[in-house]
DNA sequence: TAGTTCACTGACTGAGTAGTCATTCCACTG
DNA sequence: CAGTGGAATGACTACTCAGTCAGTGAACTA
């Protein structure tokens, strides 16, 4: 029982499971699921074949671990972000800016994360999963908005379709950004976006 | 050369692509292009696996007949719409009323468009032709917002990031609607969008 | 009726790939 | 240094599936 810290085994286990994960994301936001093959995986890992299923069970949940960290944490983010900044208004800036410079920084987790958004309708790889994150995000957005809604701080529409609205706008602009069609550094994008939404949304 | 109108062959012909490009697309909407098997095309439309090679080159020829079709439709509408459209707010509405419209009644169509918009960041299916159809779209929004800034009429932001925006909040509420979360009618989906939609762009 | 044509069929082929496992390698122990 | 256990390997298996093609039969023709 050498309980102190880590093992060497452990130390070793979780550099190959990291590396191995970094090189599933490349080569997944590369090719997509379906088109990466595991042996891909392996070389960019520098591992043989049959060390990845020391690690994981399958090419499925090689993607999904790859893919589950980024959501995570950029589900994570934004929620913190929101909850520090004050007024409705702020919250909604420091939400776009959360996100947006989450993903300039995280390119290959969006573009797994842009991908899987088109399997939504016909759930495959996922599954329920990713449909429940997606699920959980507008409704963080959309109890926001009817808070704000409450206070009359914004103008009486229909909550849903504001939240899938400003989701959608953001991660449009994150796809403009990440498609190298942006002239914009990423705060002129947070400020253009902000300022379309917020006078779309705010009570006149 | 017996050349009135159509041959029987052609009809029959036609029949049949026409037959095969239905099953496709439900088959496509339902499963995606990796998972979706040729031969779960050839039961769809009631025909033999070999008969589609007499039609179509190749599953990604018949995949992209399917997906073409819709695409040419639903932008040929969208601009028509907003040609015969007189101010720049009514062109909004008729720009989204046209593009819901269609949505709501090919579905199938839409879960393919929507499909493919993830594999923009790695051009495998469709290659670069889906992305230059996406780069026209947002060119003629991006034109009409231009011409509209020119006059006043709207505020002084980066049209591109405008256009991103506005494109995707539009398909933000589709995919809302395709997954069955609106409660609202078509109608009133629209009218909500272009409230958000115009009074972010507007000038105050 | 016998002959010809051709759309259609579906069993088959071959390429590609997820996952396995007998073997090798190496770090550590006594 | 010999012995041991477990991590790593990669050739191999089992399977899926796009695309083929020899064969069938129904509709015409002479």
């Amino acid at each position: 029982m050498k309980a102190e810290g880590k093992t060497k085994q452990e130390v070793v286990s979780e550099f190959r499971s990291g590396e191995i994960l970094r090189a599933a994301r490349r080569v997944f936001a590369a090719k997509g699921f379906s088109l990466a093959t595991v042996d891909d995986i392996a070389e960019g890992a520098g591992v043989a074949k049959g060390t990845l299923y020391l690690y994981f069970p399958s090419k499925r949940e090689i993607y999904l671990a790859a893919f589950r960290e980024g959501v995570s944490e950029l589900a994570a983010a934004s929620r913190e972000a929101v909850e520090k900044a004050g007024t409705m208004r702020e919250k909604l800036r420091a939400y776009v800016a959360t996100r947006l410079r989450y993903v300039e920084e995280h390119r290959d987790f969006y573009k797994i994360y842009h991908a899987e958004f088109g399997n939504l309708t016909h759930p495959s790889t996922t599954d329920e999963w990713f449909l429940n994150v997606y699920r959980e995000q507008l409704e963080m957005l959309g109890a926001l908005l009817r808070e704000a809604l409450e206070r009359g701080e914004i103008r009486p529409l229909p909550t849903g379709a504001m939240a899938s609205a400003v989701y959608q706008m953001v991660k449009g602009i994150m796809l403009r950004r990440i498609l190298g069609w942006s002239d914009e550094t990423v705060d002129e994008d947070v400020e253009a976006l902000c300022e379309i939404v917020w006078s779309g949304i705010k009570s006149s």
